[in-house]
RNA sequence: GGUCGGUUGGCCGAGUGGCUAGGCAGCGGUCUGCAAAACCGUGUACGGCGGUUCGAAUCCGCCAUCGACCUCCA
């Protein structure tokens, strides 16, 4: 098994991976709110823990990965009195609220699937779950650290501070958190304004409610992830992730939550995302760049040059590290775009390579250093660092300049299958002459180039440039080489 | 205001005490009827000022600047 480090934000270093349960991997990622569209920020700790999921599987693992939809709940703070977040939504689209999570569920599992981002193994709903939830809250209530105010369950934070550590995971004290407090709405409820809530009282207009031993209500904001990873991963489990937005106070919520109903940290390793800025701006709908994934693959929205492929978007953010910021721009997603098909490219080539009796390249050499890179924290960036000098190699290789042993070119093709398609999760966008597609669709064009091909050959030149000419003006890249012409179609 | 994290060449983005990151663009070349594409080769850098050190982009301090979180957010 590969020595895996990565970086546990709870003890801000890099720690080897070793699963609780050898050979088994328990994983919980925070997932979407779905009451509007999936945007560019969706795609980062997506694209992020998907790449963790398929190494962990790729090294051998049994993995079981739990993200969570969230279709309740959630506060919103514009109005003075509290709103469920998904009903207030269906109020203004005259939809039922279940509409609204189904058709959002719907286009975000769409998204992901452009992406290439392979479902998780478990996918629970909030709404699913209101009697685990319940039951969570009811073991905080019983180990004293929750309280009920009418029909709402508050969190006692200062009570809980007493006897555990608040706020290690993001290096919070606890008095500097009560001078920055905020007047917000409930707070008369609450003992103290640090408190959270992990069972609100339902208004009379509330449309999404519950029966529970309070009254008609609803989840807190922080409950669900407690519950569902308890649920499917036990009380101790490996992984949890998410953005690094989501450190404070949700995640940290989620320590207190599961000290409280299990007298133990439930998880051991702490993984966050970071951020995507666009333009070197944070994304935001006030500053009127937020960009929606069906915006980035159509093209539609304004700040865009162009519709960018689902794929050359995962390449990109997996050219980034995911500790660090990206910024997105039309420039650096037009960089990101051509130098995936460079990649492609020589995976296309890396197909029909002729081996030799000598290898001039150290393909042993090349593995080493890509699996030295994904072990050091998933470094994505040096991964593909090193995937292109394989690249140069191979085209070396193709153009006779370098040779490969079979023996090594096979270990080459199992190093690009294994980590290009399977563990970065990169595949190809357009069908080329060779590839999958329409055949018949494959064998006309293929005539048309043969007929250009005897057009060249009499010198007829208005022939070939008309049949090349046209072909292009229809989408097709017509490529002259030394074997002949090959086609493509432009993504 | 508090806490944390950035500032790398034309653009994006790794690295973290001495050893080539990589991609895109640019430039030169190969191929070619022309073109396009492809391929090969190639360069300029580490926010500012001070300090530690034989040596700093890399460690320390101050300053500037950007961002995240502190309130729903991926």
């Amino acid at each position: 098994m590969e020595k895996l480090t990565l970086y546990n934000t709870l003890t801000r270093q890099k720690e080897l991976f070793e699963p609780i349960h050898k050979d088994h991997v328990g994983m919980y990622v925070c997932g979407p709110t779905v009451y509007g569209n999936a945007h560019l920020g969706h795609a980062r700790p997506a694209i992020t823990f998907d790449l963790l999921f398929r190494y962990l599987m790729h090294v051998g693992y049994k993995v079981r990965y739990v993200r969570n939809i969230t279709d309740v709940g959630h506060l919103v703070n514009d109005a003075d009195e509290g709103e469920d977040k998904v009903a207030k939504k269906a109020r203004l689209e005259e939809l039922e609220p279940m509409e609204i999570v189904q058709r959002y569920t719907n286009s975000y599992r769409k998204n992901m699937s452009d992406l290439n981002v392979l479902s998780p193994t478990i996918e629970p709903t909030a709404s699913g779950h209101i009697i685990e939830q319940i039951g969570a809250v009811q073991k905080m209530l019983q180990a004293g650290f929750a309280y009920e105010t009418n029909g709402s369950v508050y969190f006692d934070v200062e009570r809980y501070a007493k006897q555990h550590a608040y706020g290690t995971l993001s290096g919070r004290k606890i008095e500097d958190l009560y001078s920055n407090t905020r007047e917000l709405d409930g707070q008369q409820e609450k003992r103290s304004g640090l408190d959270f809530a992990l069972w609100k009282n339902a208004l009379p207009e509330h449309i999404m409610r519950w029966p529970s031993p309070w009254g008609e209500g609803f989840p807190g904001w922080h409950t669900e992830c407690t519950a569902m990873s308890t649920k499917y991963l036990g009380t101790r489990f490996d992984i949890h992730g998410g953005g690094l937005d989501l450190l404070f106070p949700h995640h940290e919520a989620e320590i207190a939550q599961g000290v409280a109903c299990f007298g133990h940290e439930t998880v051991k390793y702490w993984i966050h995302n970071n951020m995507i800025t666009i333009n070197g701006q944070k994304m935001g709908k006030s500053l009127g760049n937020f960009i929606q994934l069906d915006e980035l693959f159509t093209g539609t929205h304004p700040l865009l040059e162009k519709p960018y492929h689902p794929m050359a978007i995962r390449f990109f953010i997996l050219q980034a590290h995911y500790r660090s910021p990206l910024d997105f721009s039309n420039e650096a997603l037009q960089a990101a775009e051509k130098g995936f098909e460079r990649l492609m490219n020589a995976m296309a080539l890396l197909k029909d390579l002729k081996p030799a009796d000598q290898s001039t390249i150290d393909v042993e050499k090349l593995c080493r250093d890509c699996y030295e890179a994904l072990n050091d924290d998933l470094n994505s960036p040096i991964l593909i660092a090193h995937l292109f000098d394989g690249v140069r190699m191979i085209n070396s290789v193709k153009d006779g300049k370098a040779s490969v042993t079979a023996e090594d070119l096979e270990k080459l093709q199992q190093l690009y299958a294994g980590l290009v398609t399977d563990v970065l999760g990169l595949q190809p966008v357009s069908g080329t002459a060779d590839g999958e597609g329409d055949q018949l669709f494959g064998q006309v064009v293929d005539l048309l180039l043969t007929l250009r091909q005897e057009a060249k050959a009499r010198k007829d030149w208005a022939t070939s440039d008309q049949i090349r000419d046209r072909l292009t003006a229809m989408g097709f890249e017509i490529k002259d080489t030394r074997e002949g012409a090959e086609w493509k179609l432009k993504s």
